[in-house]
This record gives structure tokens, C-alpha cells and sequence, in this order.
DNA sequence: CTAAACTCTGACATTGACGTCAAGGTCTAC
DNA sequence: GTAGACCTTGACGTCAATGTCAGAGTTTAG
């Protein structure tokens, strides 16, 4: 199938596909004019890859993940990096958890200047941001 | 004091102060020759803006937030913005709060695939990420 | 065979709070 | 009055996954 039909079925963008391919993570063939030509199995794939974005993990990492867990016809030279895939991966989980916590951090100074901001304008000044 | 003083004194760098200066944050004098003069409460207010950053509050927002906050002598123009303000900073909260849940949820497909490479390097493919 | 629909590559734009450099002007201790 | 430390503005770089053009080529239905 052609880009578009690929997008229409995965809820995709014709972008998103060519900028994955630029990545590595698909390998569609080509026509003689040069239009890529994906396989039915590139509707599971886009599947994949966009949970595994959805999991916040970068491209190049999908890109290791794809070659590790894939069938392993498509296996692609990173396939080495294998080993320290789950290195990989659970150094994604914990900066994912760092984050997380900056930002539930973030929310309660927030809610504190939310407090401050009220009793400000309530004429009250007690600052939650010195 | 001069911009490298300020600096000195609140752990930001001179590229930040002009950063805050640029958006309206900050209003040191200037000397004849065009060098910024920041005066001793300058000190505090840029750390209430550090903190107001580290709230995860936008720039735009906090030049309100100081506004309505503020010693009263120093009102902006956009003092007339502080009755809509708390639903600005209601709305940063809730746009927080939704940030930090779909990072929740990130965390748990990447537990998910975790779990699934795992076991696919130990040859039991059962993918996460279908 | 041609028009319409589709696709190609390449490149710039977006978001935000800065970092970092360049070319030049200012201040101050001596 | 001058060296050298300090400061100025301006502009581009950063990170990431896309959006969105432009200009050109391909495919296909009729």
C-alpha cells in the first residue's frame, strides 16, 4: 500500500510515516518512480511505534526496541545493542519518573501561588513565592 | 549593583536576568553608558521569579502573577489583567495536572514494555506494545 | 493522452528558557 | 590614558516530533 492509505489506517500522518523511515523504524520498498510501498505488517509496526512514543520513549530507542523485539527477520545491525537495551530502557523510566516528580513538585508550588495569588487579592499579602 | 552582581547574588546567569528584563520581569535603570542597574529588591524578586518558573508557570503569566502580586508601587500596565488572573493560573494547574497524568500513563506502558523486552530477550515474546 | 490525485525531497517553523558566541562599547584601577 | 574586566545588543543553537509549505515528479482513471 502507498503512504497515504498506511496513514488512513493507522491514524498517522504521510509526515509521521516518512519521518519514522527517516529513522530507521520503517523500511517501506519503492516503486520504480520512487514512491514508497509498505506491507500490511507496516499496520502493526506504526502500531508499536506509536505506543512506544505514547511511552515517552525517544525515537532512536524505539528504534533499538523495534530491532529487539521484533520478528527477528527484520533484525537491523543495532540488533547488537540488545544487551543493553534494558539499561536503555530503565534509564528512560527513571528520568520519566524524575520528571514526574518535578512536575507534581512544580504543582504544588503552583497550588501555593494559587493560594498566595488569592489572599492577595484579597488584599492579604503572605507570599508562597518569598 | 550591575547585572553580574545580581547574578552573583541569585544563582541565575546575566543571560538570564536579560531574558527576565526582555519579557517585562525586570526594570533596572541604566547608567549613562547604557550599563543595567538593578536595585537590592531586585534580589528577592528574582527569586520570586525562580520560583514562579519552577511552579512551571510560563513567562507571560508570571509578569502577571508579579503584577498583581507585587508591591503595589511597581503595577504594570497589565494590572488590569488581575481579576482574570486566577483562572490563568487555574488553567496552568490543570494543564499541569493533565501533563503529569499522561506522564503517569507513559510510565505505565513503559512498565509495560519493559516487562515486554524482558521477556522477549528471554524468548517469550508477549508484546506490550501489540 | 491528459487531468487529477497522489507522492517525492528538502527545508523552514513550532515551543521555551535559556547557552553561547561575536563585535563592539563602558568602566575603573593604576 | 590605557589595559583589562565588565557590559551591551543581536543572532543563532538547543531538544523532538511533527506541521506545512514549495516545486517537481508519478500514477491512474477515463
Amino acid at each position: 500500500m502507498r503512504i497515504s492509505e498506511l496513514a488512513a489506517r493507522t491514524g498517522a500522518t504521510a509526515r509521521m510515516l516518512r519521518y519514522y523511515e527517516q529513522h530507521g523504524l520503517l523500511r517501506p520498498s519503492r516503486t520504480e518512480g520512487g514512491f514508497r510501498v509498505f506491507g500490511e505488517d507496516d499496520v502493526e509496526r506504526v502500531g508499536r511505534i506509536r505506543c512506544l512514543l505514547a511511552a515517552a520513549l525517544p525515537i532512536d530507542i524505539i528504534r533499538i526496541v523495534l530491532a529487539c523485539t521484533g520478528e527477528r527477520e527484520i533484525l537491523i545491525p543495532e540488533a547488537e545493542a540488545c544487551r543493553p537495551l534494558m539499561d536503555l530502557l530503565e534509564g528512560e523510566f527513571d528520568t520519566l519518573s524524575n520528571r514526574i516528580d518535578e512536575l507534581a513538585n512544580s504543582r504544588e508550588a503552583l497550588r501555593g501561588v494559587l493560594d498566595d495569588v488569592r489572599e492577595t487579592l484579597a488584599r492579604q499579602p503572605h507570599p508562597a513565592c518569598p
